[in-house]
DNA sequence: GTCTATACTTGGATAGAC
DNA sequence: GTCTATCCAAGTATAGAC
């Protein structure tokens, strides 16, 4: 077989890749947060679901809580790159709540949404535990900024709308639509929220005319103020 | 003194009213979820915030849950009377952002939709909880579609937007907000929220102009489809 | 690195005295 | 109704064998 001796020397934590255990309770951790929330995301139940012994969480992790945040970073980092990728083509608002709406329904497929709902929910109950989860909801924040700034290039709304703000509401609106979804398994008004929102995309988007390509549309009406 | 001997022995629940360590224990469940969180509101946690003893949980309430459902119901019926006069002027969508905002910060400032918040974070991690929870917030997203809709009256934009999603995407902006504010303690994206959806009200409003008040405009544009 | 075993703590819930 | 005392289950974390 491969496995020679120096191989199996090699393969320790850092140098090839992390060991096939610590993946494992990471998987298990995202797992059990989307299934049993923070409350129930005890070490035993992850090393259940992961099905190695509890102490190995301690080990590899230090703490339960460690663990959890290891579980937030790798959904982050995974998420963020999807995203990325999907809004790459984007530049008009219209397009960019299309691209959201579909992303929309593969986390709420997938939970992945239902991580960060638990693990901020579950800032409130561990000492420390709040600032830690705050450095990781900043990204999905300064995402949504960037993506907003660049679907509006070149648009009236630019100047009339602060993209941050906008950004906020867009985080504000993912994790509470999560949090009704969740709560009694219907997402239709969800969906149907971001029908209505395309809409709207394309009304504002009219009423200066397409202007990233007769270029004509500066100037917005008086009453945007 | 009033308190003769019969009217002492009235005075156990449900004939005039609550015993006052049920309701200390309510107040102090309150309490406890804001400041701990879900996973935070032992038994234990909530009698001591409460100055008794612990066991008095489980004589008045049965579990710590229901006691938890029993401080939702308390906030809920006390928020949505509160809510209910507030907007008992309103006739305009720039008038109920008004008064949403303010509401918003009375509720940011007293902690009030963090106990929704964690109810629903911590109903993924005690089985049966869901329903309950949800039954709980149902009156929110009514209450929230009927403010919706009286602002609405006469204006062209009652017919282009469905009041039930409209209800549904403030009440998860309000969860959302909440916790992002919980989060990292900085109020003032949300507040500037509240003042970018003000203008936005007014320059609806102004597409038609005040229909409720010259009657012409029926109709909106056609781009709203 | 992984397992077993164990110490320690906290929490839900009940029994019985007052 | 309230308290003390207690049982039992579950959780965190560590020690030590393999």
């Amino acid at each position: 077989m491969a496995k020679s001796g120096t191989v199996s020397k090699i393969r320790h934590q850092g140098v090839v890749g992390p060991s096939d255990t610590r993946r494992a309770l990471i998987d298990a951790a995202t797992e059990t947060l989307k299934a049993e929330g923070f409350a129930g995301a005890s070490a035993r139940a992850i090393a259940g679901r992961a099905g190695c012994n509890q102490g190995l969480v301690f080990y590899h992790f230090g703490s339960v809580v460690n663990l959890l945040l290891a579980a937030l970073d790798a959904v982050s980092a995974d998420r963020l790159e999807h995203y990325g990728t999907a809004v790459s083509g984007v530049d008009s608002p219209s397009e960019l709540v299309e691209v959201a709406a579909a992303i929309f329904q593969e986390d709420l497929d997938a939970g992945y949404v239902s991580v960060l709902v638990a693990m901020i929910a579950g800032a409130s109950s561990t000492p420390g535990l709040g600032p830690e989860v705050a450095d990781r909801i900043a990204p999905w924040i300064q995402f949504a900024q960037q993506a907003v700034e660049v679907s509006l290039v070149d648009s009236w709304l630019s100047s009339a709308i602060p993209s941050q703000d906008v950004a906020v509401a867009v985080v504000a609106l993912y994790l509470g639509l999560e949090m009704l979804t969740h709560l009694d398994g219907d997402r239709a008004p969800a969906l149907a929220l971001f029908e209505h929102a395309n809409r709207f995309a394309a009304l504002f988007a009219s009423m200066t005319g397409p202007t990233t390509k007769d270029g004509s549309g500066e100037t917005g009406p008086e009453e945007a103020r």
